[in-house]
DNA sequence: AAATTCTCCTGAAGGC
DNA sequence: TGCCTTCAGGAGAATT
């Protein structure tokens, strides 16, 4: 499932093959994604230069000419360059169709979304209120702190809020807690500055290896190109429910916290 | 305001 | 083997 380091392994992967050049056709296959496709894009993008490719949170933005084409991956979605003449896949709802390749957009859940957005992209209502991106000086423990305090929500909850801070999935939610010791379900406002520091400290050091790695490929995740991201082979405690945790030996626990299934350490875990 | 629940969707996994 | 049920999961919307 993409999150911030598979987005920028997408990104990074994406944009030799396509920054600089023109689209030639939007090619709407199926609308229906999370939010309709707008069909007036079938006339609005053809013979516009795409200028770069950008990210914030989770969301990737195509710089056109005339505005952003705003992407969001959702759980299962991928953008893939490929040849003009590849195989249509059922679920490969939309292609870029530009002049030397084929940017193709794949998402079987449809959770994914395709915005255009003309003018100020920061003031667009799915980006103006997000937080901090986590690898930014901006983003540190002395956010976390102060956006929790007399906060009852569960800790992994918090830092899951796109508005404390964008890009901190499932996954990475689960693996920066269990390295700094801190068990997910600990309500948010009774976390210490020091431990927020540690945690901040974490998140940055998790992302930004994930990215190294080119993603956490889980289930069919795939890179701009078609490669695999090799951070699955680093999780300590996601996915791994039941299993020894690394430091003590104990067995992992999972728990529902707010819908979504969390592992972690009963021992390690305070 | 903050917290919780609901919603979209389909592939994968588990049960029998 | 195969059908049926359950579940995961990003994140905005609706509800409490």
């Amino acid at each position: 499932m993409p999150e911030l380091p598979e987005v920028e392994t997408t990104r990074l992967g994406i944009m030799p093959h396509i920054q600089g050049q023109r689209l030639r056709e939007f090619e709407l296959r199926c609308a229906k994604l999370r939010w309709p496709v707008d069909s007036a894009l079938i006339d609005i993008l053809p013979g516009q230069k795409l200028k770069s490719v950008l990210r914030r949170g989770k969301y990737l933005l195509l710089a056109f000419e005339a505005g952003h084409l705003m992407i969001h991956l959702g759980m299962s979605g991928s953008l893939r360059v490929v040849d003009g003449d590849s195989e249509v896949g059922k679920h490969d709802h939309v292609d870029l169709i530009f002049e030397h390749c084929v940017l193709r957009y794949r998402d079987p859940r449809r959770f994914g979304s395709i915005h255009w957005v003309e003018g100020d992209i920061e003031e667009h209502w799915l980006l103006a209120k997000l937080g901090p991106e986590p690898l930014s000086e901006g983003f540190d423990g002395g956010v976390l702190y102060k956006r929790s305090r007399k906060r009852q929500i569960a800790v992994k909850n918090f830092i899951m809020d796109t508005q404390v801070v964008v890009g901190v999935g499932n996954i990475y939610a689960t693996e920066a807690l269990f390295k700094t010791g801190i068990a997910p379900q600990k309500a948010a406002g009774k976390v210490s500055r020091a431990r927020y520091d540690r945690l901040a400290e974490e998140i940055k050091v998790v992302l930004a290896s994930a990215i190294t790695r080119g993603g956490t490929t889980l289930r069919d995740f795939v890179g701009g190109t078609g490669e695999q991201g090799y951070f699955a082979l680093e999780l300590l405690a996601y996915g791994r429910a039941g299993e020894p945790c690394v430091q003590c030996g104990t067995a992992l626990k999972t728990e529902k916290i707010g819908q979504r299934a969390s592992v972690y350490c009963s021992k390690c875990q305070t």
